[in-house]
DNA sequence: CGGTCGATTTCTGTATACCGTAGACCGTAG
DNA sequence: CTACGGTCTACGGTATACAGAAATCGACCG
């Protein structure tokens, strides 16, 4: 007997059941990136429970979904904070990412299909021109930017990789989200066109070229958020000045 | 001297207040890892209440716990499952495992004092011996070595990086619970010998020597594992025969 | 005799209630 | 005026209780 044995069909989920405590995992998620709790808020949960409309388990479960996220910390007896940065955090954020993002890519390299596997990244590219062409907010420019990266890291189809990634991509929307100099400003088009030569370095085939030209990508940015954190070790302020220095 | 952010400071906890959610979570890994709880079980929320003597919020939240870990799964409506592992499983975990300790070493070296860092790679290394010269149980051998290179990974200061490594090393001890031919029999002195030249490269100050060290000792084993297992995909086959060829 | 439909049972998901501890505030004493 | 101690409040940790859904088993029908 049991041929369709449990463990699997997870995957073809028709129907996605909306459990109460995703639900509020995802609430508090836009509220921590969207600014609405601010890094270093107490997160009192009966607080969160009047004001998600749910109980206090559900509201625990969505807490503690965050921290394995990273974006809150646990005190001991104290509860939960949403969690404050320091610039050894964004040291450890921008190395694994970009640890994480070049692993990907040797693991994926070269492509089997190239035109079935780019597919996922091509939409998001259209994504990104599209909304660059209408004017959309900066946001959720940023946010493609994600999404487009996301697509690329799971060419490797690693679900460990694309799951740590993906948290380290909220990590990084809750420090763009606090520092409002990180607006670089760079003009939509540019954004666009500086992915679009990732994704053709990605259909050239050249592995090494495309190993490349994410390294080069990657390194860009983020400097100016750094500037502004405190917390720094001798790691972190080590890995600051090489990159002040490549970028000079 | 303040490396961790400033509220917490765990490590340094004059009174540990053991959590039940923490204990339970502790002896939920300890049942895993050891074959109590076999691969594929249902775990039954009320059981485990009866079994753990706790009651039915600690236990959801230590299964939340080793979800995280990656050692259980969760099916929507239908509670949890000790995770069994597929031969894409196993190409995952070594891949990131190798990933991250590559990034580890990249981002560690060189070590600004060699002496100091390296103590806690010595006392691995230290306990690793003892433990084969005194005939200690395989297992915990195994885990003695596990520990080695957590200490070696813990060189590079990141957090984040060191947590995900020791999940992995998590889901690997549970592939190797499963799987009693991964008694590779290899003598404690060869064991030890391995590791011993692993610090001794560390020690040397020669950056590629060190990663060239650790990325041979990676490729080790595990190929007799993943001859067990069902679940494989493209990916995964295509690593494994590059990795059957290269042994060979 | 096999398949399908329905009822029962069990388990997850959720809500409510209680207890212990930790932090804050105030009072008093030096 | 400052410092120390006690109490008080409030929050996190834990237990119990309830509702809805899914699996299983049995019965009935084809």
């Amino acid at each position: 007997m049991r041929r369709m044995n449990a463990p699997e069909a997870a995957a073809g989920r028709i129907v996605a059941p909306p459990s109460m405590a995703r639900l509020a995992a995802e609430a508090l998620r836009a509220m921590i990136l969207g600014g609405e709790l601010q890094p270093g808020e107490h997160l009192v949960e009966t607080r969160l429970t009047e004001r998600l409309g749910v109980s206090r388990p559900p509201v625990r479960e969505a807490l503690q979904s965050l921290q394995h996220d990273g974006l809150v910390v646990q005190h001991p007896r104290r509860g939960m904070v949403v969690r404050q940065l320091t610039r050894h955090d964004v040291y450890e954020i921008v190395t694994l990412r970009d640890g994480l993002e070049t692993l990907a890519l040797r693991l994926a390299l070269p492509l089997t299909d190239p035109d079935a596997d780019l597919a996922p990244v091509r939409d998001a590219l259209a994504d990104l021109e599209r909304a660059g062409e209408a004017g959309t907010g900066g946001a959720t420019l940023v946010e493609l930017g994600y999404a487009f990266h996301l697509a690329v890291v799971d060419l490797a189809r690693h679900e460990r990789l694309t799951g740590t990634y993906r948290s380290l991509q909220l990590q990084m929307q809750l420090c763009m989200s606090l520092n409002v100099a990180s607006r670089t400003q760079e003009s939509p088009a540019g954004n666009a066109a500086r992915h679009r030569s990732l994704l053709e370095a990605l259909e050239s085939g050249e592995v090494d070229a495309a190993l490349a030209a994410f390294a080069e990508h990657g390194h860009r940015s983020f400097l100016a958020v750094v500037e502004g954190l405190d917390g720094g070790t001798p790691e972190s302020d080590r890995w600051l000045a090489q990159r002040r220095d490549a970028g000079a």
